[in-house]
DNA sequence: AGCAAAACGTGAGCACTGCTCTTGCTTGAG
DNA sequence: CTCAAGCAAGAGCAGTGCTCACGTTTTGCT
């Protein structure tokens, strides 16, 4: 169908690309607050008004920018984790722990876990502004349009999809206490709306501990930790396996022992 | 001696107050992206360079907010611990529990934390614009000034104070687990940073559940439960009291049973 | 009381922003 | 080959933060 469709709508697309390309950097470089079009146009050598043919407005261009920015993170989450994403591969450089000698070893659900949270927060820290765009203080025109709800779960679904695991594998805690019948039938609906099972005291804990992942990161990326917490990779790790605990996750590598 | 300087001095304090109070409104109607000085000024009826001789730049001006936000969702975190605030003070009418009788009777310290969590969200809720300030994306220049770190410690103080007293009370369980020692480092200094004095892993796990807690807040606020958590009240309710199990504090009311 | 100095309010103005509209050129389809 | 659609450019509007030179008012000091 589309394969050639012509250089025009070549050059359109690649324009386009070149536009969010110019606008992500200045939004690493400055922040969302600063970017400006005419900056954009500008350093594109081309008039601020040729921009509009792309993007209806500034909004649209943040818009954008968001979306690939969600895809970015959750694809950083599915990297790190080692039995989706390949350890060795995008993650950065940790040959400490396991595979030396190239043995796949079946990592720990505990371990998968901590790696993603790991792989999120590394990539928050990389692209701050970026981050902040997609879990600081929604934008001006706020609510975000239905499309961004896909690509924003993409970082709970590597999440859920550690979880699922070790229940599949039967490695799993289920977390004590009674659930209120009011939580129970929300989880349940988001679960048959995300096509999973998992119990619902477990789906309960780890909606809220997804939430809590990001009040870590934030906290640190925002300067809430300042003067707080300086040793912030040992206690991030040391949280986020606090964290997977207390989803139901173990510390044991596969089924049972 | 300045008990009457001059009604310069008078007249300084009050339209600087009224400068805060227009901005605040604007803010609290539109964001703070939105907040303009020269609507500020237009609203006051006075030319808008004449704001800067009261407010250097607007950066300035989000900055005397943001403190007087801190301090605001601060109060409202000890008025809404029934042990220090008085439960039927300026708390959000809450007749239901204890008190019909006017009988003290000491509250549980994990209801007290859940009331304290309670209260922060209620403000948040209440004031989602100034929230987003504290806890959202930090500003353009950002890097507050040292002033505001006092401000913004008061929320965690009152939610030290709850698990203070627990543990003063003998009522504290110690999460278990090992601590790794470059956080219990970091903890101590902390504690004799704050002048509190509490187990390093206690410590450890009341930092990182403080921003879980703004965690679980931000993303009610910024949307990012939108389609996820509909029962926002009960599973901010259940979630904040598995928070406080966490951190060691258990139903039984006042000291040994 | 008188006077200099500091504080104050004003309006014009600069550089910047998002966005619209008119004008002319280029391109692709019939 | 034609002609409409897509595209780029420039001027322009309304708004922003902020500065500056200018009169006026108030204050503190002699």
């Amino acid at each position: 169908m589309t394969a050639i469709r012509g250089a025009r709508e070549r050059a359109r697309s690649e324009i386009t690309a070149a536009i969010k390309d110019e606008a992500r950097a200045q939004l690493a470089a400055e922040g969302a607050a600063k970017l400006s079009l005419r900056a954009v146009a500008r350093a594109l050598g081309m008039a601020s008004s040729a921009l509009y043919r792309y993007f209806p407005s500034r909004d649209d261009l943040l818009t954008a920018l968001i979306l690939d920015a969600y895809h970015a993170i959750g694809a950083a989450a599915e990297a790190a984790d080692p039995a989706t994403g390949g350890a060795g591969a995008s993650g950065p450089a940790e040959s400490g722990g396991t595979g030396a000698a190239g043995r796949p070893e079946t990592p720990g659900h505990l371990e998968r876990w901590v790696a993603v949270c790991g792989g999120v927060r590394a990539w928050a820290l990389a692209h701050p502004h970026e981050y902040a765009l997609l879990y600081g203080t929604p934008v001006p025109g706020y609510h975000a349009p239905q499309t961004t709800t896909a690509p924003a779960g993409r970082v709970a679904r590597a999440l859920i999809a550690v979880v699922g695991d070790a229940h599949a594998a039967g490695a799993l805690h289920e977390p004590p206490g009674p659930l209120p019948e009011e939580v129970a039938a929300d989880v349940r609906a988001l679960m048959t709306e995300l096509d999973i099972e998992l119990p619902a005291p477990v789906m309960a804990v780890l909606v809220a501990t997804w939430a809590q992942l990001f009040g870590l990161i934030s906290f640190e990326l925002f300067g809430q930790f300042h003067r707080v917490v300086e040793e912030r990779d040992a206690f991030f790790a040391h949280t986020t396996r606090r964290l997977a605990e207390g989803v139901g996750l173990t510390a044991e590598p596969g089924g049972a022992a």
